[in-house]
DNA sequence: AAATCAGCCTGCTCGC
DNA sequence: TGCGAGCAGGCTGATT
């Protein structure tokens, strides 16, 4: 599934690969994958026909394209949900059993595929927010900066994250407070913070938060670090069987393996209809709820 | 206003 | 072998 660093490896890929070229058709081949173009993909198609793609954006998990031409004030957004992908693909490639929309370009080179097996994900046409100097679209700009962003401030997120009356790993997941960071990653910052997941905000120190940030934001730069290096050039798309499972996870999925700092068995938590993995003995069980 | 949670969606694995 | 349950879980929109 994928969260920043993922997200960031399909953008490199969409800023080498469709850069500057114009889009000659669009195929929707199924409606779900574009729920969120207002008008249909009818309109999202028409929008799209005869611009010019530019350099890929993201914040957080979100993609957007800003476009030029006919299409100049709007961006193509995507995002890939639980199960999407951006693929560069010969046009002789036969379709994938989970194509959602085709984009042929003019140069007649490679086109570009989004694959959504669970359809949670989805692509749209959209104006700039009104005023934005660095053009996020509507639908993304109430997303809160990553961090990995230059512009995140670390000392509003901690003290926004203070200020909350929640736990701590709803706060991580929460896009409004930090983008990005999703299960997975959430459970790595939390066991290198030494914080249990049901810890509450409130009783966090600036300096844990500040630490816990700082976490976050290393372990996801370190995964991206290999994300880059498993990247296969040929192809702008995350691939969950070619080497993103082997990232160097010391929580998520590790039930009953020893934790690496103190050798206790790792336990998964029922927690909001997913699971949470924690060390019961780095990361103790707050005493009052 | 902030916090919470059902529902969306398909493929795979497991137990009976 | 078939079948249902459980699991994977980010985000939207409704509710409290």
């Amino acid at each position: 599934m994928p969260e920043l660093p993922e997200v960031e490896v399909v953008r490199r890929g969409l800023a080498n690969w469709v850069a500057g070229r114009t889009v000659s058709g669009v195929e929707v081949l199924h409606p779900r994958a574009v729920r969120r173009q207002p008008a249909g993909a009818v309109d999202f198609t028409a929008r799209l026909t005869g611009t010019t793609l530019g350099a890929a954006q993201r914040r957080g998990k979100y993609l957007w394209v800003p476009l030029s031409g006919t299409g100049e004030g709007f961006s193509l957004i995507g995002h890939l949900g639980m199960s999407g992908q951006l693929l560069v693909q010969d046009q002789a490639a036969p379709d994938e059993k989970h194509l959602r929309v085709r984009l042929r370009f003019s140069d007649g080179g490679r086109e570009l595929r989004f694959v959504d097996q669970r359809t949670f994900g989805g692509l749209a046409v959209e104006e700039a927010e009104d005023g934005d100097p660095e053009g996020t679209p509507v639908s993304i700009a109430h997303i809160a900066r990553d961090p990995l962003d230059p512009r995140f401030d670390d000392a509003a997120f901690a003290a926004a994250l203070r200020a909350r009356r929640t736990t701590v790993k709803r706060a991580l997941l929460d896009q409004t407070l930090i983008s990005g960071v999703g299960n997975i990653y959430a459970d790595e910052a939390l066991w290198r913070s030494r914080l249990h997941y049901d810890r509450p905000t409130a009783t966090l120190t600036r300096p844990q938060a500040l630490l816990l940030l700082a976490n976050a934001r290393d372990v996801m730069a370190a995964a991206l670090a290999v994300g880059g290096t498993s990247f296969d050039s040929l192809y702008v798309n995350v691939n969950g069987e070619s080497g993103y499972f082997s990232r160097d996870l010391d929580a998520y999925g590790r039930e009953h393996e020893p934790c690496r700092r103190c050798g206790t068995a790792l336990r998964r938590a029922a927690w909001m209809n997913r699971s949470s993995y924690f060390c019961p003995r780095c990361q103790r069980t707050p005493r009052v709820r």
